[in-house]
DNA sequence: AAATAATACATAAGATTGTTATGCATGTAA
DNA sequence: TTACATGCATAACAATCTTATGTATTATTT
């Protein structure tokens, strides 16, 4: 997460709402596919998103398997179904905090 | 702060667009504000508040009076010119991070 | 009358979550 | 051969929040 303090607490949500488009997606590919998507607004640091998914798999939410692929080991997370409801619970709390938000700091509509 | 971790970091992006709509307030107002304006689903602890608002002072953001009103005294908080352009800026990272979250987690219009 | 809740400030211990730095290992490009 | 990319991991430190506590006055319940 090299961007705003904003971000802080929405790694979680974005690790789960990946997995769930993607199926199955290790530690790398995740910081690079976030850097895609947002046009290297949002860098995930690597000492923020393994510790990440170390509490994600120790709290149930994902499953790892290793995988050789050229001489490299790759750990590839995928989500349990504890995993995809906690996923849908995350994505309802986003949109509420969005809409929260808007209604803290969008200029009423005074008219 | 009394509710789901994605509010972390956002605390001072609510205090400054707020003072910068009503001139200035205290504390105490500031968690009332806030638990109205979003029907109590955001909940500002004071022990988040009062340190938030020390350091916005003490970064030249906010100034403070103290004022007494019926033998209690309040200390009113309002924007320093910093003060002001700090909001602006806050707001735009707010815009972006909520740009930045939806191309992140919005299912893509595959059609 | 006494206890509780609301108003109003403040701080301190601990938890969570992140940054920055570092380490190991392999493969590729300069 | 030096640097960069790929790929994992952890540890020290910092920021931000929760929970608990403290003080003091006023209003409301019991």
């Amino acid at each position: 997460m090299k961007s705003k303090n904003l971000f802080k607490g929405s790694l979680t949500t974005i690790i789960l709402k990946l997995l769930e488009e993607n199926g199955k997606m290790y530690g790398y590919e995740i910081t690079q596919k976030v850097k895609e998507l947002t046009e290297g607004k949002l860098q995930i640091t690597e000492g923020a998103l393994y510790p990440a998914l170390h509490k994600l798999e120790a709290d149930g939410l994902l499953d790892s398997e290793l995988e050789q692929v050229d001489n490299r080991v790759r750990k590839y997370y995928k989500l349990t179904e504890s995993g995809q409801k906690e996923t849908i619970v995350k994505m309802q709390e986003m949109n509420l905090f969005v809409q929260t938000m808007q209604t803290l700091i969008n200029p009423k509509w005074s008219f």
